[in-house]
DNA sequence: ATTAAACCGTACTATATAAGTACTATATAG
DNA sequence: CTATATAGTACTTATATAGTACGGTTTAAT
């Protein structure tokens, strides 16, 4: 609970391998699943929602591929989370704003708790841009060598 | 995805319903279902794991049952959902502490990132304690009428 | 001592979610 | 026209959650 699904990580992954990439500088998917060693599938998974979500954009066709929309600086792991897993809510109650959201008799006026407490988890995600992440001052990828 | 189990949900609840209980007046299973409407074997569940988590007493016996082992004020969200489901932790490498937790070949440098944001949720969920979810301002626990 | 009420621990089953894979369609360069 | 790439969908499998059930232990009262 409250962990991150497994394409969220990947997604990450994928986004930092992506660094760079540009119009001009196109990144595909066989290409990042030999960098990565991931299998394609998996990754055109994580790609495509990505794409969706506008956080990469695609090119098709023949020498297609894919590129950053954004600096990683400019996406928070909010972003990422929404484009992965739709929008963030800690409970049902929140997420569908209904009035008989839970069973327990009355009880569910507690719904408007956790809003608050929501809405700060969110301000922290959206407040947490990715390079945060992955350039971490005790991460530098494997730059250092120490891999 | 970040989202709460329904267990925790109903632990918030039945950790409301049981305010005001001490040594003395103990609340039971029993009385709770009839309460709240949720059935006794799940509300047992919950408040085993509470009870060994040592957020409530248990005392057994004909007239047992449970009583809060502190005040709500004095629990922290983040007490709760780590007597529901474990240390929080938001990826796997994060919990596991290994070295080789991705497959990802090397990139799982990453993992540094995460602690970091990690860390700072936690602070969050910490620093929550359950009567701000529970009476919270726009809840006042159906007193007003609204039910 | 017996009985009944209550908690304890574990295990099982059904369901829901997530992960991974496969297949078909569409676009584009050469 | 063909090869390569993304797009979309659907399917299968694996895992996690939710709910339930059962046998055991403790304690008060008769």
């Amino acid at each position: 609970m409250l962990k991150l699904n497994k394409l969220t990580d990947y997604a990450v992954i994928l986004l930092a391998a992506m660094e760079g990439s540009s119009r001009d500088h196109l990144i595909s998917v066989s290409t990042l699943s030999e960098k990565l060693h991931l299998g394609q599938a998996t990754i055109s998974k994580v790609l495509k929602l990505l794409n969706k979500a506008e956080l990469i954009h695609s090119i098709r066709g023949v020498h297609g591929g894919y590129y950053l929309a954004h600096s990683l600086d400019d996406i928070s792991v909010a972003d990422l989370i929404e484009a992965m897993d739709g929008p963030l809510a800690l409970t049902a109650c929140v997420e569908t704003n209904e009035g008989a959201c839970c069973s327990a008799a009355g009880l569910c006026a507690i719904k408007g708790g956790w809003d608050v407490l929501n809405y700060e988890m969110i301000a922290l995600l959206r407040s947490f841009p990715l390079t945060k992440i992955i350039h971490s001052p005790n991460t530098t990828m494997r730059k250092t060598g120490t891999r």
